[in-house]
This record gives structure tokens, sequence and C-alpha cells, in this order.
DNA sequence: GTGAAAGCGCTAACAG
DNA sequence: CTGTTAGCGCTTTCAC
């Protein structure tokens, strides 16, 4: 601005309001050198002294953890987070905290020790160290957890009632014999951790789900009929499970599944027993991407509302920003039903 | 800091030294008062501030194109950019550009428009708007290209290597036919759409993977037996024509796709013909996420390096930074081979 | 219509 | 060892 407004012969301020909301208040020439000027300089707005000024960052940051069993960071909520973002002319940054460091007295990650954002949405999907909680409190700075369920300032995917809409719509179908099926464990099979000091050290979605499954089905006068326990099932056990489920006289008609490896081993299954999918089983599955498909063929899913619920914690954290030290209630987001290829009425 | 020199009965660049690099210039008692009265308050350095004194915003921004047709964001991408950026105290800044506006005239996006971060890391996988491109030149920020092939300033993967890995691999098994099949097809399963004013319209994955197969079975004296054309092939085409092709008499004794997609497809069409893999048919696959299973069964990956493209593309970045007049030489990331349980021996 | 002055939070250079 | 001064780029206030 200096250059421009030396190559212009106009004062610094001038050229500021030209380029600003003032730019009214000038002649046309005075604008139209100013203009001309600048362009010709490449001149560049610093958004570093606009944020020193105004007192905002005009960002947010996604807090993840760097240890991938705790958070991930899927595209479709970085996109929902900058959907909203971008609405309030703000952006997103990422910070991925080294969280074993946490036991370590003093340890305080940069996002938090220097001020850098507006707010922080946190994503830690599993187990919220307590080390952070307490951080966060002491310094005050707003922040909205997402797909975690605690007292408030949160939003959560609506396990309990995706599962509950997954149960209606294969009953609306006929179906009367409806099988979940769940093998719980975390990403690349490894055998389930436990941290000590963690809040939460299992996903609620695993109990939610299957609470929601068993109201619905009752609420049908339908049997709850289950595969899976909580206990860490390896992959290629998924398989065997399923045929010895799928093999029964009373075999179930339907199956909602808890994610895609749960339902592309009931596909397989099936295929081995002679069965096919949807004509002899119907299947619906959680899942966070969508048109995931199994032998050319889309899979009925419930999608985790990954962009909606960012555009919503966006939303909540501006509200945070506003009044600091209000505490806004839990937010739960519902699934997105996405039809697939894979329902149909039961067979005869 | 001005706070905490009133409380602490000191001068604001005191304060600001003993909180910086020059405490040691100062007594024990001061720095003492400083800490605490600091720690009292709760405070927090100002990164806007800092950014503007030293003429470094400490941050890297990557950009993509708001249409998912154009580019991606996946995680691991986004943890090997973090890895090497926190190596030198910056970080990742999310800038999603709404390309179709390029089109109108005087559109510049914010991220070129403001000056908002000290450089740009690009990820247009498949086609870069030309009114992009001469935006970047026109506002000479530094920038590296990820995940495509210009004559400087990017990084891509080595997947003609990896196609050569991959033969290499099956051939030190004894395999003497190996096929390679490429059902090309956007996200989606939607058609190819073509963009006129873009520099490219096809992902070079596409040619170069090809390549280095044809090339790799070459050298070792063996035929090329490839299936797929660069025509858009629906999704649920693919198993019949793999069928095809694993009922020849002489069929190959292994199989290198494009994609978990096409491998999905192969052990199917094996299944459905009573072959087993890899008993009856080996199976090597590209693909951009580890540990892709199939009934269970690990697939043999070469596997997209993200993370070390990333890093790569970081530093090759920050010497941006450094001279920004230089034209950089492109650098090939090579693929990870990620050995899976898709690989045996040819039978008899 | 335009410019002078002042200040956002921080730090480097220098004086004492 | 500590404080004064000055300035990074921008914007607001107010006087001319």
């Amino acid at each position: 601005m200096k250059q421009i407004a030396a190559r212009a012969g106009l004062s610094v301020p001038t050229v500021g309001n030209v380029l600003g909301r003032a730019s009214h208040r000038y002649s046309k020439e005075t604008r139209d050198k100013v203009i001309q000027v600048a362009k010709e300089l490449g001149y560049r707005p610093n958004s570093s002294a606009k944020a020193m000024r105004s007192g905002r960052f005009g960002c947010a940051s996604l807090v993840v953890s760097r240890n991938r069993r705790l958070s991930d960071l899927p595209q479709m909520l970085i996109e929902g987070l900058d959907d909203e973002l971008v609405q309030h002319s703000m952006h997103l940054m990422i910070a991925r905290l080294p969280d074993e460091d946490f036991s370590k007295t003093d340890f305080v990650p940069k996002v938090l020790s220097e001020s850098m954002a507006d707010g922080m949405i946190i994503n830690y999907t599993h187990s919220i160290p307590r080390e952070m909680q307490d951080l966060i409190c002491d310094h005050q700075v707003p922040a909205v957890w997402i797909n975690a369920r605690l007292r408030g300032d949160c939003t959560y995917p609506d396990d309990h009632n995706g599962a509950r809409v997954a149960v209606e719509h294969l009953v609306a179908h006929g179906h009367r014999r409806i099988a979940y099926v769940h093998f719980i464990s975390l990403p690349g099979d490894h055998p389930r951790v436990r941290f000590e000091d963690y809040l939460t050290t299992e996903h609620y979605s695993v109990a939610d789900r299957r609470a929601g499954y068993r109201e619905a089905v009752r609420a049908a006068g339908l049997p709850a009929i289950e595969l899976g326990a909580d206990a860490f099932v390896p992959g290629h056990d998924f398989i065997p499970q399923v045929t010895q489920l799928l093999a029964r006289p009373d075999r179930p008609t339907a199956v909602l599944t808890y994610r895609f490896e749960e339902a592309e081993a009931v596909v397989i299954a099936a295929a081995q027993l002679g069965l096919s999918v949807p004509r002899d089983v119907s299947l619906v599955t959680f899942e966070t991407e969508p048109w995931r498909a199994m032998a050319g063929r889309k899979v009925t899913t419930l999608l985790v509302p990954a962009p909606q619920e960012g555009r919503e914690a966006v939303r909540m954290l501006l509200r945070k920003i506003q009044e600091p030290t209000a505490v806004l209630p839990p937010v739960p987001v519902p699934f997105t039903f996405v039809p697939g290829e894979t329902i149909a009425p039961p067979g005869p």
C-alpha cells in the first residue's frame, strides 16, 4: 500500500480506503488511479495485518490426532466444514496433535499455546485425552467437538435413529426376519487398544446402532437376530460366521450391517450358499462413503452425514465465538439414506 | 503482553524478550515474574502479529478444486504434508476453489488475491484450468503441483516404474502370462467429462501404468495381455469382461490391475469360474489405500505414495519460497510395494 | 475528498 | 539488565 501510495502520489489511508469499504468517498479519478496502480504492482492484501486489526483470524482449525486410531480426516467432513466456513468468509486450518505427549506434564500443542484461529473443531472420534479437555477449558478457546457425545458443544451422527430408519425401510418392504451384523474392530484389524486416561474408550456408534436396531425390531414386533460381539473379530472370520447365519433354516431375509466390511461378508457368504442379494437376502449397511458397490451392485447405505455434521459444527462454533461462555446443547445429525440396489421384497 | 507488563511492572519489550529468544539477558527474578504472570493471564502469542513482523505466515495452503472430478483430498496426503511442515514449524491451510468461476473474467479466488500463506501446494489431479496457471504465474506465489506431470515445480507418483516393479515381482514368482486390466472411469461411474480449456484431460497414470506394464513384459520376453480400453466401462460390465479373459484356455496366471475395483472383479470372476486367488490366479493392484482386502484376503498392492509425495512437495515448496524464480525439476515418487496374500507361484 | 495520527501485538536496534 | 523508539500492513477517527 505504501508503494501504491507513492506511485499514485496519494496517502496510504487513501489507498486503503479506496481498496476497502470507503471508496465511495473518493473522486473517480483517485479511485481509478489507485485501482490501476494496485493492479500494476500486483497488490495482495496481507491477511495477517487484517487479522491483527480486526482481532479475528478469519479461520477455524480442525483438530485431529496424529494417532489414526483416535481420529480420522475424511474428505467429506473437510468439504462440509469448508462449505459453511466460506459462507462466513473464513477458512480451514489443519492441526494434528501428537497426543502421546499429553502425558508429559507441561506439554501444550501449538494450536492451544498460540492463538492462530478463532476457534477449534475437534475430531477425536474414539477417545479424548483428559489432559486435552482440561487444556481447552483452561485456555478458554471456543471449541466444538464432532463425532462425540458429550454434555454440550458437540455434534454427532444420529446412529440410533439411523438404525431405526433402516429397519423401518426393510419392514416396509415386507421383511419380518431382519438381522444385525456387527464385527467391531479397529482400522487395519488391529486388536483393540485401551488408553487409561481417556474419557471414552469405545465409539458410541457401536452401542447406539445396536440399540436403535433393537428398539426398531421390538417396536415392529419382530425378533432381534444379532451376529457379532463387541470383542475383536479378525476379518477372515467374517465370512464363516455370516455363512452360519444365512445357512439356518429360518435364515433372515434381510440384514443390516455396522459397516461395509460386514456387508461384503454378507454378499460373499450368500453367494457361497447359492443365495443372491437382493433376491434372497436384502442388505443395508452403515458407511462413510456413498455408492460403495459389491460385484457392480450399489449397496443400499445409511451414509454417515459428514458434510452436514461439518456445517452444523461450524454454525455451532460461530455461536461459541460470539458467546464463548455459553454451553450449547449437543446436536444429533440425521444419517442420509442412500437407496441402492440391495433391497427387494422377501421371497415367498 | 501489555497486560503482563503492567501487572509485572515491566516494559512490553522486556516481557517480549523474556518470553522470546532473549530471556538469558534478564535477571532470574524478572524472568520468573514474567513467566508467572503470563501463566496467570493465560497468555498466548498472537500468530498474526508474529507473521506480520517476520514477513512469513508460517503456513502453506493445499489448493484443491471444489469439483471432485478434478481433485481429491486424501487423508494420507494431508498427513504427509503436515508431517513435513511441522518439521519446519509450519502448518497447513485448506483452500478449495470454485473452479467453474474461472471462466468469468476477473475472477480471482481468495488464496490468490489475498496473501495468507507462504506458498501453495496444488492438487489438481485431472485437469488444470489454464486461467489458474496464468493467475499463479502473474501473482508470483511460490507454488508446487502434485499429482501432475508438468515441466517443473511438480511431484508425481512414478506409475511407470510402479507397473514395472509389479511385473518383475510376478516374473520372479515364475509367472509367464501376466495380464493388465484397466477399465478407466471417473469416480462414481460418471461418463467422462471434457473441459475445453484445461491443460490435460486425462490423468497421466492411465497411460503411464500401461506403458510401464508393456515395457516390463517386453523386457522379460513375455506377451502383453491387455483387457480394457480407454473408453468408459460401467462397473457392472467389469465382471463379464474379466470372466472372458480368465475363461480362455491360455488364461493368464497373474493379473495386474489399474485400481482395486478391477481387482475385485478379478476375484469375483475367478470365483465364478471355480478358480481361486492366488492358487490359480495371482493378483496385484494399484491402490490409494493400504490393506484393502477381498474376502478377508489382503490384496498385494502398489500403494500410491501419498505421504511421501506430500513430504517431497513440501520440501520442494520450501526451496521455492527461498528462491521463487527457480524452476525445480519434476520429482517422481516411487510407489510402495505392500505385500499381501494374493501372489503365489503359477500352477503346473 | 483527502491526509495526519494513532494503534492492533510483537520484536529488533539501540541507549542507558 | 532494562526501557525507549520505531516499524511490520492495515484501518479507523477525525481534522482540514
